[in-house]
DNA sequence: CTGAAAGCGCTAACAT
DNA sequence: ATGTTAGCGCTTTCAG
């Protein structure tokens, strides 16, 4: 027979059902039975068990109650870094509704832009705590690797184009978005535009948006200058490219897939004697940011909190009941945010 | 005798090791011990155990491994919300460098401004969870709160003023940044300054940074206007009272002790006609905000960076030994980003 | 209304 | 090197 293994020092101090229940005098079962309210316990001994519960500063262990129990209240959240401050704002609107509804959120984080291999890592994390839920709000990971969970439990994309008819999808209205940043830059007058954006591994959503962009654009007649964008602040970005075109007169005004890659550009651009919107108009995307009117850069809206509400109500009522609810895929569209930057 | 109780229907699906262990032929101990590389396992064995896990898509539970092992290798991360720059930047960096530390980092936000009691709530599903340590990054709950649980873990408060003698401090440098701000304000000439800050509930830290800048504008001999501030866009934000102070000339600048304050206050004053730096010369704390450079607005960037990465270092030393480590409160200074705004 | 006891999925001795 | 087994802390029948 195996000796008795000794408290693990790190575990140590968590204090267990089975002592609340020595210290109130009872069995284990009426301590639970109180902590979940599942069943009528005499009020004198749950007065007691209360006592006990708060003078001992007893926590339910998340673990054991998920393994004995089963389902769970918790909703996985997987979601970019949030040095990107609409994936800030999403976050944070996630947290609330979630909050509203009942449900606790728990998030990973994969770091910066380090792949996709490295999002499935994070989300096998929050599998491994059982979540009853997933929402997933990163721009890298492949649908194609969360179907094969979306029959085991219920999981919503957020804020990213989504057609796998597996995966139920709430996202933003890349095609309207990309519609109404091309009419305002025709309606400025603009006939020439270059369009910045990153490729489709780096961000679905962005590069979506600059293909609509693009589209459209010619639709109307406007020439567009593709021009093709890794990271921030390398010589890969753009930015010098899209500089180029302006001093040669080739565009007249230049798109950008995000606002954070706008600002930069601006910044950058004035450094090198390069005024917007005397030199080349702007138009960012997002209009999350802080100071955008301030500044006088036009961009797009996008509607985070709208999609953030929408996300927690579908996963809540899935994790309700999972057959109630049919898969769709709902985009919400944004609105456009004028600026001088846009030219007169 | 009770009946087998069954497969809870959330749970369902998720398959177990000893499924795994069945598909390839051998014990459960045998598949533990290759997914921990805790003994050495027959490489033809091996093999089939890896194809197993593959095949049937196993993903181990976490709350068994935490229940049945004991020491977690993940840390839980109070953070506010991250719709402020300066806590997505912070919360970003501590899940790179946990990451680059091989930690799993569990992340719980209390929703926006809702008080202590929330924050605790939010702590409390941290300890069920029975991570391995703490870090604090929320600027309200008390540090008397936490005390408690500093015994049975790791605890480390990050970026908030500490002195707590049980609880480790990761901060910023209050005072220095305090300081350098005063000094800045000085140099440009201002003699009649408004300070801007919500009062200790509301920010430990933007409460310290507006006292201490008042305190050395005072001995370098400048008349200080105190205002406090409470939520944003509110009536009882502060922004009137400045834009009266700067009208009837009471004052020459101010300092708001958060950039996103400073931001709304310019943006509201440009609406009234009183323009930055003409009317009034303005300066923030933090920092962090993208486009403080372009739109000229000064400010003193605090080391989030280095905060974070002293932070995880810390409680990664003590999770690994607990004795190792001597109680300190650590803080870092920041470094001013002049700007327009100061004025001449 | 309450207690006893059987697991939940896993790890870590212990015995081969 | 591998199997056996005793729990980890909790929930949930099943009997009182």
């Amino acid at each position: 027979m195996p000796s008795r293994r000794p408290r693990d020092p790190l575990s140590a101090g968590a204090v267990t059902m089975a002592e609340v229940a020595r210290e109130a005098g009872v069995s284990r079962a009426t301590v639970s039975r109180v902590l979940s309210g599942s069943a009528e316990v005499a009020p004198e001994r749950r007065d007691r068990i209360l006592a006990a519960i708060d003078a001992l500063g007893y926590i339910p262990s998340a673990g054991a109650q998920q393994l004995a129990g089963g389902r769970s209240r918790s909703i996985g959240l997987l979601i970019r870094d949030s040095r990107n401050p609409t994936y800030g704002l999403l976050h944070s609107e996630v947290q609330r509704r979630a909050d509203e509804a009942g449900l606790e959120v728990i998030t990973a984080m994969p770091t910066s832009y380090r792949g996709a291999p490295h999002e499935m890592d994070a989300l096998r994390r929050l599998l491994a705590l059982r979540v009853g839920g997933l929402l997933v709000a990163t721009g890298v990971v492949r649908t194609a690797d969360l179907t094969q969970f979306a029959p085991v439990l219920p999981v919503v994309s957020v804020g990213r184009p989504e057609d796998d008819p597996a995966v139920y999808g709430v996202s933003y209205d890349e095609t309207g978005n990309g519609h109404a940043i091309a009419r305002a830059l025709h309606d400025h007058g603009h006939r020439r535009v270059a369009v910045v954006c990153p490729p489709t591994e780096h961000s679905l959503a962005e590069s979506l948006r600059g293909r609509t962009v693009t589209a459209v654009l010619r639709e109307l007649g406007c020439e567009v200058v593709e021009v093709p964008t890794t990271q921030f602040g390398t010589a890969a970005d753009g930015t010098d490219r899209v500089i180029d075109l302006a001093r040669d007169g080739v565009v007249t005004a230049a798109m950008f897939s995000s606002d954070l890659r706008m600002l930069d550009f601006v910044s950058r651009a004035r450094g090198v004697g390069v005024e917007v919107p005397r030199d080349l108009a702007v138009i960012g995307c997002d209009g999350v940011m802080h100071g955008l009117e301030y500044m006088g850069l036009a961009s797009l809206r996008v509607p985070v909190e709208e999609v953030a509400r929408r996300s927690v109500e579908v996963i809540a009522q899935m994790m309700a009941d999972r057959e109630s609810v049919g898969i769709r895929h709902e985009t919400y569209t944004g609105q456009l945010l004028p600026g001088a930057s846009l030219g007169p």
